[in-house]
RNA sequence: GGUUUCGUGGCCGAGUGGUUAGGCAGGGCUCUGCAAAAGCUCCCACAGCGGUUCGACCCCGCUCGAAACCUCCA
């Protein structure tokens, strides 16, 4: 895929690392202009933290990069609401039945709650809305069918009333472990042993269904009985409804690979003997001083936490646009470390991009240039741009694009405080910085200005001018600042004891 | 134990076989009633040891260290 309209510079080629062959290739949609991307969404049993910040907030960016590109996207995420097994201790059990009966209420009303408490802090990262966000309980018809479908294959089998996949016949054609790396023999060496390995003929084997026990709360009828859809049915059965057999784009978090996505590859060969993803895209963790964080680990800091700092590991609070920019001044397969430090500074440095952005937009190419184009500044302005298409271009480098910003802010400012001097570069360079420095902003970082929500506080400031220019009798002072407040349809309301101010009726 | 990844300046974080990443912090200068902002500028690097090369932070090997996955997890 090449940048549109870039008649300037050479631009290379759209590349991707593709983790499915470990290396960077030329992204060719497999429909163009149409792109098909699937995201594993949340498992919504609980708050969403940062690690779940960071796969929604990059491939947000792969999707408004792609739109950018001239590329017809369509995104799809899923909502887990059935079906992931909870830790070791708890023998198969549904997470969201286990919080249902924690919470001492009806699972759906978990995953309602919690999925809108998703969608307020995704929502607020700026992250667009899935095109389509299907839910798991919403498609168990079609999981059933998808089991049944790999069933009449023959590469799985019922036992107990559970429907195992046959991981040694399948193997025997495909290769299980093309994504992750496995080697099944290594894999049936350290396998744990787990509650239902009894039914299975091999413990690497995965339930595709499972027969939910008398206490379980969310079970389906099905042709095996009463049960509920294996932890990696979900998404293939989706991704293949709403996107079709094969696609473009399959994102998630490097945690997924194995054995999630790995079955999921399982599942789709099995039933559609063809591969259903052609490039698969994997984010890296976010860390607290160097370690992974997790659920399980305890040391989790949820995404609303980051916005109003309350939690232990924070000294205060983050902006959503600063968190955003956090995330993405990281490239995506790194490993990205939380610290205070590191917040407090992309706050700063996204500020400064936003400033710089206010100013922008003031700024104009005068009408009839009389100074002489400084080309070496002309050519390092086109430089910053190309350098910044071309870190997108390679593997959507996000920071060597915020780095490239940042190139930029020095000149806008610069041209700012001298605006005499922006003939000093060419009409089209001018015209292009402006341009690609907006767009890359705010319609492919998706980075936006957050207006100080404190204008109490102005008001309050200029009522103390008021009053203290009544009490020195600076009428003048006192007929202006009523006046500036009527232009904004507010009073100012003399009282008794004091100023006020409210709206105009 | 197996698989994989990584080790960059005070902190965060890109990148490359020979040329400035960038941000934050710190020093200096300009501007300035004070302050801030902004501009200019300086400082601080590529874990260690070998090898390949005219030349390596970047390639290869070893050592040390860290992390992730192998089990639900973004």
């Amino acid at each position: 895929m090449r940048i549109p309209h870039q008649a300037e510079g050479f631009i290379p080629a759209l590349k991707v690392y593709n983790t499915l062959t470990r290396e960077k290739v030329d992204f060719e949609p497999i429909n163009p202009p149409f792109v098909g991307i699937y995201l594993c969404g949340p498992t919504v049993y609980n708050l969403a933290h940062i690690g779940n910040a960071r796969p929604a907030v990059f491939f947000d960016v792969v999707r408004r990069y792609l739109t950018y590109l001239g590329l017809k996207v369509r995104f799809v995420r899923n909502i887990t609401d059935v079906g992931h097994l909870t830790g070791d201790s708890d023998e198969g059990e549904d997470k969201i039945s286990k919080q249902a009966k924690l919470e001492q209420i009806e699972p759906m009303e978990i995953v309602n709650f919690y999925t809108q408490k998703y969608h307020q802090v995704i929502d607020k990262l700026n992250v667009l809305r899935p095109s389509i966000e299907p839910t798991a309980t919403g498609h168990i018809v079609e999981q059933i069918e998808l089991v049944q479908k790999i069933l009449d294959i023959g590469l799985a089998y019922v036992s107990d009333g559970s429907v195992y996949f046959d991981v040694n016949k399948y193997r025997m054609k495909e290769n299980y472990g093309e994504l992750s790396g496995r080697i099944l023999e290594e894999l049936l060496e350290t396998t744990r042993e787990l509650e239902g390995q009894k039914e299975k003929k091999n413990s690497a084997d995965f339930a595709l269904w499972k027969k939910a026990n008398p206490e379980h709360l969310m079970r389906w009828n099905s042709p095996w009985g009463e049960g509920f859809p294996g932890w990696h049915l979900e998404c293939t059965a989706m991704s293949t409804k709403y996107l079709g057999k094969s696609f473009d784009i399959h994102g998630g978090g490097l945690d997924l690979m194995f054995p999630h996505h790995e079955c999921e590859i399982a599942q789709a060969k099995a039933a559609y003997g063809e591969a259903p993803v052609k490039y698969w895209m994997h984010n890296n963790m976010v860390t607290i001083n160097g370690t992974k964080m997790g659920k399980s680990l305890g040391n989790f800091i949820t995404i609303e936490d980051l916005f109003s700092g309350k939690n232990e590991l924070l000294e205060r609070s983050y902006s959503p646009m600063t968190v955003r920019f956090f995330i993405l001044q990281a490239h995506y397969r790194s490993t990205l470390d939380f610290s205070n430090d590191a917040l407090l500074a992309a706050q700063k440095a996204y500020k400064r991009l936003i400033n710089a952005l206010m100013i922008v937009k003031k700024l104009a190419y005068p009408l009839h240039p009389k100074s002489e184009i400084d080309e070496q500044n002309d050519e390092q302005i086109q430089g910053f741009c190309d350098t910044m298409l071309k870190g997108m271009q390679d593997d959507f480098n996000t920071a060597i694009a915020i780095g490239q910003l940042s190139n930029i802010v020095k000149k806008i400012n610069s041209f700012y405080i001298n605006p005499e001097t922006i003939d000093t570069i060419k009409q089209g360079t001018f015209e292009r910085m402006k341009s690609l420095y907006q767009t890359m902003i705010e319609d492919i970082l998706g980075l936006e200005e957050e207006k100080s929500d404190n204008q109490e506080a102005f008001l309050r400031a200029l009522l103390d001018l008021y009053a203290e220019a009544k009490e020195k009798k600076e009428y003048a002072t006192v007929d202006k600042i009523r006046a500036s407040f009527k232009n904004n349809n507010l009073i100012i309301k003399d009282l008794k004891n004091g100023v006020d101010w409210a709206y105009q009726e």
